[in-house]
Order: structure tokens, then sequence, then C-alpha cells
DNA sequence: ACTCTAACTGATACTTAGTCTCATGTCAGA
DNA sequence: TCTGACATGAGACTAAGTATCAGTTAGAGT
């Protein structure tokens, strides 16, 4: 079964319908490159209405189909997700993005409940740097898929 | 010598002028609560113009006058700001804020920096959750400072 | 004090991201 | 196949921020 097949029936199960609109924004990020926005969906789903693929967008997002990337210029993208709660680490240089879940964000937020009194109960977390590839072939000139002047630099 | 005149004079001192705009501007963020969006700042600073503010803004964020919250709705506030990277810990509840800085954050690079292959330049991270007080008067029902849809909760 | 100019300004038009409304269309269960 | 709750597209609208530009001004140099 095909990964279209098995979020149109996840839909289903869920109690959402399977309408044309739905299967052509599916179709359009599930052939959309590692990251993209909104607006590379709308351009790559003819016909479908502007309001339709935010609301589609925001039903993926709920099912964990796609979850959403804070690039570090302050824009919103959007990649193809399986996993529930999960980080990125994108390159600043190449735009490439990896996912990290198993990485020990809940010990800073142990170590966090301990020292203030706040009980914690979310966060939202991206980090960004170089990835290999790209250190490998240093020295050169960044390109611009990832500019920012947003960033939390530490 | 007060906050202001504090600002005013490192204004003048990276060679940025001191105008009135500008200082109506930083007379209003000094007076807001603790923390506070653009447009409240405009409302807060008669005369002044909508993009003037934005650049004042932009101004004291590269001075480290003041930082930017990212709110759990998507929407950025501002906070006065005095050490440069920081992260905060907001209260969902009642919308207070707490800065932390010597929170081990770093570790949680290193770590990042060794699983991976991705060479860490920045990151960005604000924590959600419920401080002390609102604890203390718990069962109540939460106010609306700070709604989240947006949340990256863990 | 006077001049000069780069820095700054407000108005306004524009862009981008997203929401709201509403009349029309359609999926899927009975 | 009927039917109505769900979904849709068009387009108006909001919110957040940027670009342009002609006019103003801070403040350095004299
Ligand atoms: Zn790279
Ligand atoms: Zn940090
Ligand atoms: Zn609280
Ligand atoms: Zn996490």
């Amino acid at each position: 079964m095909s990964d279209r097949e098995l979020i149109v029936k996840h839909l289903g199960l869920r109690g959402h319908r399977v309408t044309g609109s739905r299967r052509r924004v599916l179709d359009a990020l599930l052939a959309a490159p590692a990251h993209f926005t909104v607006d590379d969906v709308l351009q790559r789903a003819p016909g479908v209405g502007r309001a339709t693929v935010f609301r589609t967008m925001k039903l993926l997002q709920d099912m964990n189909v796609v979850c959403r990337v804070l690039m570090e210029d302050g824009s919103l993208h959007y990649r193809l997700s399986t996993t529930g709660h999960h980080h990125h680490l994108l390159c600043r240089h190449c735009g490439r993005i990896e996912d990290f879940v198993n990485c020990d964000v809940s010990a800073l937020v142990t170590e966090l409940s301990s020292n203030t009194e706040f009980e914690i109960e979310g966060h939202w977390l991206e980090v960004y740097g170089r990835c290999q590839s790209c250190r490998a072939r240093s020295a050169g000139p960044a390109d611009k898929r990832a500019i920012g002047s947003a960033a939390d630099v530490g």
C-alpha cells in the first residue's frame, strides 16, 4: 500500500472525507521536496483553493502526516512526518533537514523543572547548523536556502 | 542614570541618531507590561509611524535592548532584555515569562553535534508551562493570555 | 551659529500568510 | 438514490511586515 493510500485510509478512519481536493493536496506534497511552503503546495495542486490548502495542511498536521519547520528567517515550512513530537536540524547552507527524536531534550526539561518553579508542559526547539556534506566542501560561500536574521544563535 | 538614558547613550555610541520618534518608542516600551506586541508600542507611541516602530524594534533587538518571544499561537511578542542569548519559560495560564540563561542547552548541543554530523551554529528554543502561582491556585480554568495550537508539545 | 548631508521620518502602497463567510458542491451512510 | 453534514472555491478581509519616496532633521564639521 502506497504512502498516499495509507494516509487516505487514515483520513477515512478518522471520519474525514476523502475528497478530490484532499487527494490533490496529498499528491502535491508527496511529490514535493523535503520541505516546502503552503504556496509550493498551492502551485502543485492545480484547481485547489487557497483556503482549502490551508485547511488541509492543518488537518494533516493534526494527523501527524506533516510537521511544521520554523526557518531561521521566521517563515514556516512543512515536511512529511510520521512520528509525533520531534525536532529538526536544519542546514543553513543547503537547506537539508534531519529529524531528531531520541535526543535528550527531556533531560533539559527535567533540569528546568527542578531549577524553576514552572511545570513544563511543552516546548519548541529548532536547531540550525551546517551538515556534513556542506562541511566537507566547506570554505564555499553559503547559498540562500536558509538565510537568517531571526536566529536565536547560541 | 535611568534605563532610558542608558539606552539613549548606547544608541549614540553606536552611531545611531537619537530622534524624537526613537525616544517615544523607547518610552512606550519601557512603560509597557512584561511582554508586548509591536501594535502595543504603536498605540503607546502617538504620532510615530508604523514603519518607524518596526524599524526601531529591529534596531533595539540588534542592540539587545529587546528580545522576541514566540508565543504558542505563533505570534511574536517583545520583551525588555539585557543579556544576549537566552530562552524563555512562558506560563500558558497567566502569560508570565521568565528567562533562563544558565540552563544546559549547550549539553544538548554537544550531544547533538556528536550524534549527528551537523556542526551546530544556532538554535531557537521556547518552553511553555505553568508557573508556580498558577500551580498554587491550580484547578482553576486557564485564562487566554497564552493560547496555543502551534505548540510543539513534548 | 551656520551648513551640509547621511540618517531618519511618515504616508502610503504593497506583500505575504492566514482567516472568515457564504453560496454551491459532493462524499458516504442509510 | 437520496440526503445532509461535511467540504469546497471565490473572494473579502485581517495581521504582520517590507518597499518606496519625498520631505525632515540630528549632529558632525566648520
Ligand atoms: Zn548542508
Ligand atoms: Zn540557547
Ligand atoms: Zn502563571
Ligand atoms: Zn521536544
